[in-house]
DNA sequence: TCCAAAAAAGAACGAACGTTCGTTTTTATT
DNA sequence: AATAAAAACGAACGTTCGTTCTTTTTTGGA
């Protein structure tokens, strides 16, 4: 695979504390295999989290699910939270791939904006059969600090400050006013991701997509400059 | 206590299974100090489960919390499961007694409506130290069908029709144009209290309250009724 | 092919989980 | 004050949890 750039540098593995991993989580060499099978747990491990969240992710759990032992899997990431750390940096990755890369393609501006709204509004919806590690994350671990805690934080306030960026050059094309607040903005648009999340997987309402879309609509309608057109 | 008026009626105490349960679970008559202490039990449970979820309660941490037995606090209940339905319905009636009834004083139509707004906020908060069951239950419980599930999705749904009626009388009123979807006014107006919480709560962000309130006077700009003016 | 190193397995640990059951203490009523 | 019922306790159950340690299998380079 090619080395795609990164919305953020990579965080460095966290050797949180002086216990002594055993297996790939020590300081050995890590082989080919390793690396693939490592990979392959993360995967799996991350279907898991995507559907019951990281707090229920279990070691045991994830054994079973990749017929492996449970110390077998264990060796790969020295503790459970190393493991959620794990998740949570794939999950990162993935969004990196499937909504933020996606979206450059689009034009600067307006269009752009709704393209990464778009590929966001898929990501967290059923559509692909799975929750979104950064909502549910976000509940399970709001008084829970620790390094499961940062490592979410900082990949949703990595992806927040992409999202302003988008929101000012909106600003400097005249897609949006000029005197609009882009937190508001940044606030308005995640707050109908969350609602959407909320009814399409809990309620089980119809027509979340579609209020979805329409308020964003809204939005670009309250903050779209007079001048342009937007639509 | 005066028996006040309840969005919903109360749901059967839901014999789940024909397990034979103890205590006043069973179909004794319960004593005074039997719902004394159960009360206070409950009270507790939802503190914890406000702070950490309705998944994380868990008998033995809620027999030390109340210095009692874990068989004495089981008994109380007969199952989890029960526990949890039973913190449900002690988190709706709050919920009535401190968002619902004290915004009815405020006169029909935008007034109300901003009332439950404002109320809904403040519970949702950690301007009283505590989160939100229909945050974090919804997280929780949307892929795991059963009876907590079932309660939740009642609770929210009594509630959203709450809601939806408040709505409704706007239009009437003229405070909100006719045309108006009420469940489109309904969602976005959801999505703040979400993402209110989210910032709140999760990411520590300053201005998050504002932002929200700034939030409900967007939706009144976009859905008010061009004759009435409505700030 | 041989051998060191890494990966995986297997067994066991202490703790916590929900739940059951027999016993004791407390409550409410006569 | 006596008594039946309800509440609370204490101990134990079978499981599952994360983690540790020892042993076996697999891998990859010489």
């Amino acid at each position: 695979m090619p080395s795609t750039p990164h919305i953020f540098p990579a965080v460095p593995s966290s050797p949180t504390a002086d216990r002594k991993p055993r297996g790939a989580a020590a300081g050995h060499r890590i082989s080919p295999k390793g690396l693939q099978t490592k990979a392959h747990i993360v995967d799996v491990a991350l279907q898991l989290a995507m559907h019951n969240g990281l707090e229920s992710l279990s070691i045991g759990g994830l054994a079973e699910a990749t017929q492996m032992s449970k110390s077998g899997v264990f060796a790969h990431f020295g503790s459970r939270e190393e493991l959620q750390i794990s998740v949570i940096r794939e999950y990162h990755h993935r969004f990196e791939q499937e909504v933020f890369y996606p979206a450059l393609q689009a034009e600067r501006g307006l269009p752009r904006l709704r393209a990464l709204f778009d590929h966001w509004m898929k990501r967290t919806t059923i559509e692909l059969d799975s929750g979104c590690i950064y909502i549910s994350g976000a509940i399970e671990f709001h008084d829970n600090i620790g390094p499961v805690r940062n490592a979410l934080v900082e990949s949703v306030s990595i992806w927040h400050a992409a999202m302003r960026r988008t929101i000012n050059q909106c600003k400097e094309l005249d897609d949006l006013r000029p005197d609009a607040d882009e937190n508001q903005i940044l606030s308005e648009i995640h707050a109908l991701i969350l609602v959407l999340h909320y009814e399409a997987r809990f309620l089980r309402s119809p027509g979340a997509m579609q209020r979805a879309l329409t308020g964003f609509d809204n939005i670009l309608w309250r903050y779209g400059a007079p001048a342009s057109a937007n639509n």
